[in-house]
DNA sequence: TCAGAAACTTCCATCACATGAAACTTTAGT
DNA sequence: ACTAAAGTTTCATGTGATGGAAGTTTCTGA
């Protein structure tokens, strides 16, 4: 099930490692904050910074820090969870946005978290804690929830076991949630009332693939401002359909092609 | 100068040549073919690339063949030549897309290449040889000429003993090339006549970083129809300017920091 | 201005881990 | 059914990764 920082024991591994310790808030390190994060030697990770260097999977600014490289940037667009996926989904995103303006968003599921592959947001959107690239709790999230309760067995019981609390509201019973999940599959969509972030609420569906597997989710997150958003449940179920049928036909019906983690 | 397939002798070399054997003709592979390309024995490539997929660096489809996973795509995403400088430049490149809905670019330099970095094109743009990620030739195109033009003495000689021809119009005579890039430099913008493909033409200027270097290029591509370009060079000159100005307020006059290889 | 620390770099003796040939299994093609 | 190609597993060998130690440079603060 990963997420562990299993201290792999080979030179991929831990040129991996290394990488791994870029995130949104560490976009520019320096070697020793690198070493350090990586929990590895500090000479081992010097040299294994330089040959990534060498061959721009980093780049050194001229303060010294570190950041991704070309290479990897140029890599990460031939993803399918970029460009296809988006390709296919915005279009339908872009619609859901217009009806209120809130946030539109498209995540697949991610080891032990959800995936942001895609948001369409206002200037004006609330804080941002999600953004393409971000990876989210499946348990305090709209999109995070569907793609919870489609998981297997495994998945469910992992996640269950760990109930990160982040607001008041925050579900962290496992027996309450297991029992949402099973209501959010028979429904065909979830709901969250700030448990992620005060004053945020949202709405999701899946998104099946081949066979009608789910294989994302699409959600929608507004503030809480008394707005009623189960009214939007039909239309977001619809479009999810529209979607679902669309990225079928765009041949990405296939889970093992879109998700990540085991 | 890399280019060149240096068979690097390094565990890290041999697993970023097995992730550089993918690109844009190259998204799904098998195993055989990784291995091909890397031009690494089948059962070291197997073993690389199950490492890879561990750590999902690549995914692997139900019909066996690797792609980019989301590891590499989460990281790409974190590369300053994307989320920066496409923040910054996207406003920009709207406007003069407006004009007269040609395609509009940026690029940076990328070892003897130069590197796209975004693209604002219609859906009824000609072919489109060159999209995010796509690395195009320095001689053949509008904004890598006016990057060559403004490289390092080592960089130009490098172009110069090596000019691929892919038209009728493609310069290959370095004499002839390096007169130009001269003009180029001092009149501030670069254009070509369907050097890089038939019946494209292109304008580009210059955008500068902290103490005027150039980082990247801005350039516009539109059909050979007769119509004058030309008429579009101070557009584009303010238009580059005025961004150069946001760039360094941005922080992004680094060039180390936007360009690639040396 | 200087002392002390922290970050960075170089060196190299030791051995862990990558290597790739060979043999085997599975999948496609006719 | 037969053949070829792709994929997988195994393992003896030694190459190249390792990381402690020591040296250099760059900060920090007084």
């Amino acid at each position: 099930m990963a997420e562990k920082s299993v201290p792999t024991r080979t030179v991929t591994g831990r040129a991996l490692a290394v990488l791994d310790t870029f995130d949104a808030k560490h976009r520019r390190q320096s070697l020793a904050s690198i070493a350090r994060r990586a929990e590895l030697p500090l000479t081992t990770v010097h040299r294994l910074v330089h040959e990534l260097e060498n061959q721009n999977a980093l780049v050194r600014g001229s303060d010294g820090d570190y950041e991704i490289g070309s290479k990897i940037w140029r890599l990460g667009l031939l993803a399918s969870v970029h460009s296809e996926l988006r390709e296919v989904a915005l279009p339908y995103m872009e619609d859901v946005y217009q009806l209120h303006n809130d946030a539109v968003q498209i995540a697949v599921l991610d080891g032990l978290r959800c995936l942001i592959v895609e948001r369409i947001a206002g200037s004006r959107t609330l804080e941002v804690i999600s953004k393409p690239g971000s990876r989210l709790a499946l348990h305090a999230t709209g999109v995070g929830k569907v793609l919870l309760a489609h998981g297997d067995a495994e998945l469910q019981k992992a996640v269950l076991n760990s109930l990160d609390r982040f607001t008041e509201q925050t579900i962290t019973d496992p027996g309450i949630l297991e029992t949402q999940l099973k209501t959010i599959k028979v429904q065909g969509f979830a709901k969250t009332q700030e448990e992620l972030a005060e004053g945020a609420v949202s709405i999701a569906v899946p998104l099946r693939g081949k066979g009608g597997n789910v294989i994302a989710a699409l959600g929608i997150v507004a503030p809480s401002d008394g707005r009623d958003l189960g009214k939007l449940v039909p239309v977001m179920q619809v479009t999810g359909a529209a979607l679902s049928r669309k990225l079928v036909e765009a041949g990405l019906g296939d889970a093992a092609r879109l998700q990540a983690g085991s």
